[in-house]
DNA sequence: CTAAGTGCAAAATGTTTGCATACTT
DNA sequence: AAGTATGCAAACATTTTGCACTTAG
């Protein structure tokens, strides 16, 4: 935790634009560090974890630690559309390590099940269901 | 992925009994140095990281990377009492950091919906559920 | 005897921290 | 001006690897 971030700066605006601009991607703190050489922006590791800490406290990015990967994710929150119903679950294959985002209504139910029965208050944007992939069950 | 263990040695002994002491434990590899320490059986690190592996790759032992906690954890896989649909289930609280095993028919289920609608076979011993405890909803 | 396992020390990751400097407000 | 953010390099923690040596089968 910290204090959140107050200050609008350039490095700020470059992780936010790059994190919208791939919703539903799920990028390393090393790949950030990455895309910003690239453009010729040159943004200090430190201020690039810093950042990305401020921006999970804030909401606006989710932090994903999922198995095989050395690093932790972090992805887009995307605009806080409190009508949808629409959640995102994530599942990892353990064969050969693909994402599958899924939108499934009984999935959302199991967090309603949770809160009701079991008095736990699942965050979807967080959980990541392991198991093997359609493709890898052969 | 490794070759799997074939040889029975002293230092797979200690650990698998280690495990089998402490079922519904998660011990992190640092832990497993430790008491490895104090019971005066010197197992190197290196052993420790190659052990655990093959013991994941056996099905002994469950690995699970929890947020919040730098490192991996451990856990027994029990018994394979393949009579029994008694699944347990990780869920993890985001504020206090706590771990609840769950056993829950209805949790089970999704694992079916996932296989039947989705072609996703889920591996629950991996999987962990975030969200907020009971407690600290207050 | 051979394949597999062990232990050490070194290297490779990924992440965090201290501190002087620079930027926002 | 005051408070915050940045960037560098160094510190850290965890995990992996190379290699010579030991042990189980």
């Amino acid at each position: 935790m910290n204090t959140g971030a107050k200050y609008k700066t350039k490095q700020r605006d470059v992780l936010v634009e790059y994190f919208k601009k791939y919703p539903g991607k799920h990028i390393t703190a090393g790949e950030v560090c990455e895309h910003c050489k690239k453009q010729g922006e040159h943004i200090g590791q430190s201020t690039i974890y810093r950042q990305l800490e401020s921006l999970v406290d804030e909401g606006i990015i989710n932090k994903y630690i999922i198995d095989g990967k050395t690093s932790a994710c972090f992805e887009y929150a995307g605009e806080h559309d409190e009508n949808s119903s629409e959640v995102c679950f994530h599942c990892k294959c353990e064969k050969c390590g693909k994402l599958i985002h899924m939108h499934c209504d009984e999935l959302s139910a199991i967090g309603r099940h949770l809160y009701q029965k079991h008095g736990f208050e699942l965050n979807p944007m967080r959980t990541v269901f392991y198991g093997v992939c359609e493709d890898c069950q052969k």
